[in-house]
DNA sequence: ACAAATTTGTTCGTATGTATG
DNA sequence: ACATACATACGAACAAATTTG
């Protein structure tokens, strides 16, 4: 397909001292900030802003260049351009939970319990708890959303010794906070996070929502009673292109 | 190719009581307590050791699948199976220097200067020091080492006005703790550590010797002198498969 | 498992206008 | 007037990643 110069493009100021890739920035610009391309979405190709203002595509990638530099757009091969959206702080501190960590940011916290369980407890959990392992344990995987997009997915565990009403408790409300107040312990702290990157399993992407060839943050977590006793270990991931863990120090 | 029933195979216990997977994960075990397949190493393929041990490949995917939940193998779809190496705990605090950090684990830390340069700083550099955005920086591209494997590779800036200096020193050193003590800053403190996960460029990669199909740590991090001043901003890249990082609250 | 189509990334080359000395 | 450097702009071809059939 070729564009005749000029034929059905924009008007740009040719020879007036702006060139022409910043007069192309500040108007993709100013579009996003009126919401023409909404976060996440899929900005049109390069080759249909090459016909949109009937300029050379290397002027269309300058302005794409200039627009990911200032942290408005992700350019990814192959796939396309993409408008950013706003990263989510995942504040990490004594008190972490997830609803309140959601809520400081002004986003609205959801979540959703996928399936408890009773299990025996593998080596890590047993370490993680400082139980015994093969002792029994309930299992609760659980899916959080912030604004309805899905962030983290992962499997809390506790003693189902100490919490024996903690599997049906989760069921019907999918509060950590509020089954383990339920079980005695109205309050908790985070004692360790351990973080990494890995690989989501087919199931963790689908469940957040991403491709497969994109990375999750990994968290092993423990939680412990103000007397210091572990009360939950968990296993999450994050969608990396959403979250960003945050340390303060 | 088919194998003939314990053709040439290592004997086994069969009908003793013991499992034949348990045997042939006590001996990959042992095998890789005594040294004989090194970290990182690539374990023989299913098949190799079906011929070895003269059982169907499901009795050694069973043993494998043990050797992974027990944290000695990480089995990789089509590519194989590896020694788990031991990860590194990156521990964040206040002070948070890479030696520090590796040295308390009995590791031997390591760093080599691979590029310094003065720039304009862009606009995260700029927010993150707090200086005017094209304001003259110094970059300074710094690999990490751990008992002589890379385990981070990442940037480092520093103000080029308040450190004059910084370019030779670190091109004679790569102790970024040092070159700022030269810089008249003796002490300094984390401040904040943003952390998320994404792919390796292909440089990233090769300096890290790990695949690009595996994910890597992204930190983002601003060190401040006494008074709370930034003098250095960084972004680092970890080898997720060989770095863990850990915060304690 | 493979092939085709789509989309961004890279690298050539050419030409023009502007600022500088 | 001339040489030089630099940013801008265009064109073509090919490489690499992703998606789809």
């Amino acid at each position: 397909m070729t564009v005749e110069p000029g034929a059905a493009a924009e008007p740009l100021a040719r020879g007036g001292g702006v060139a022409l890739w910043r007069q192309i920035f500040g108007e993709i610009e100013r579009e996003i900030a009126a919401g023409r391309y909404s976060p996440g979405a899929r900005l049109p190709t390069e080759q249909a802003f090459t016909a949109r203002f009937g300029v050379n595509r290397h002027t269309i990638r300058r302005a794409m260049e200039e627009l990911e530099a200032a942290g408005l757009v992700r350019v990814e091969q192959g796939r396309g351009t993409f408008v950013a959206e706003d990263v989510l702080d995942y504040r990490l501190g004594t008190r972490t939970r997830f609803t309140e960590v959601i809520r400081r940011q002004n986003r609205e916290p959801s979540g959703r319990i996928l399936r408890v369980a009773e299990v025996p407890a593998d080596a890590a959990v047993a370490a993680a708890l400082g139980l015994g392992r093969g002792r029994p344990v309930v299992k609760a995987d659980r899916l959080g959303l912030v604004d309805g997009r899905p962030v983290l997915v992962g499997s809390h565990f506790f003693s189902a010794v100490r919490f024996p009403r903690i599997a049906a408790e989760l069921a019907t409300d999918p509060s950590v906070t509020r089954a383990l107040a339920a079980g005695g312990v109205p309050d908790y702290r985070r004692r360790t996070t351990r973080v990494t990157a890995r690989m989501p399993t087919p199931e963790e992407a689908g469940l957040l929502q991403q491709s497969r060839t994109r990375p999750v943050l990994a968290t092993e977590t423990v939680n412990t009673d103000p007397q210091g006793e572990p009360v939950e270990a968990g296993w999450s991931c994050y969608a990396a292109g959403r979250v960003q863990i945050v340390v303060e120090t």
